[in-house]
DNA sequence: TGGTAATAGTTGAAAATGTAACTAACAACC
DNA sequence: GGTTGTTAGTTACATTTTCAACTATTACCA
């Protein structure tokens, strides 16, 4: 198991964004998945409204970067278990205005606070300079 | 749709990361799909076997930071199209050694081709200096 | 006005993934 | 040597995701 090839696989962004990813968001996702029991799709649509406050699934796709029907499943999840609701714009009656509700925000507040919390660790790994570099290279490369 | 709070969902470590991550693979993930039906397990594989070139999928496992069952059936895949060959260990016939066909090894030397002009699109959005930051970010938060 | 096209969102079946239990081979200890 | 524990890898089942087809509503335009 030596390498070879002068195509290193370690400098492919593509994966090193992933592997980046997938191992930044493991502990965060034990924490809404064991406090309750949400998705991935779940607690980004939730932090979504919570942030925007008023959105369609549309703007979610969009914002969010996910496909219709994942948020479509993430919305019908988040309304049963009460924690959005939604309202079907009057002039537009294909749009439906989507809102949390107290409970919703009440679990997007403990949320955030562990989302500070486990970013706070993660940016102990680098220095203040790698953080702003850092930010400002993955909005670049999240333009499509 | 307007913005409050000063909690940032747009500056958090994970969300930032996931979005960059999926939106640098996809266009990737069109070519090794639509010319081989490949899934983003297997060309993980693939690439790890022809970098590596003899690993167990043990290796594979902590290398790529996938679950065993995902290498499993990523390797089960790659073996049905003849892109690789297991072969059992003499000493300890738990492990078995993996090797890409040349059939396997035309496949990747295609895919990194491809892989190499993608990079060159991606980092055409960033500065020298910052694509060695993130790098160098990338890989320190990659280390769980 | 009526007919076609476009848009927002949903649904069902197929594919992929995650979890846990499983087999087979080896190790270690008595 | 036999029992127990560990490791590599697979399998079965449940959960999620993807893809394509669908409904309902609005827009466009002859």
């Amino acid at each position: 198991m030596t390498q070879k090839d002068d195509f290193d696989l370690r400098e492919f962004l593509p994966y090193l964004l992933n592997q980046a990813a997938e191992i930044s968001s493991q502990s965060f996702q034990r924490i809404y998945k064991g406090r309750y029991g949400m998705l991935r799709t779940e607690w980004r649509v939730l932090f979504h409204l919570a942030i925007y406050e008023r959105m369609t699934a549309k703007d979610i796709c969009e914002k969010a970067i996910m496909h219709k029907t994942k948020v479509s499943r993430a919305v019908q999840r988040l309304e049963q278990r009460r924690y959005l609701q939604r309202k079907p714009d009057e002039k537009d009656r294909r749009h439906e205005w989507l809102t949390l509700t107290s409970q919703g925000r009440a679990v997007y507040e403990d949320l955030r606070a562990h989302a500070r919390q486990h970013d706070q660790v993660l940016m102990q790994k680098l220095s203040n300079e790698e953080i702003t570099v850092l930010r400002r290279a993955l909005n670049a490369l999240s333009q499509p």
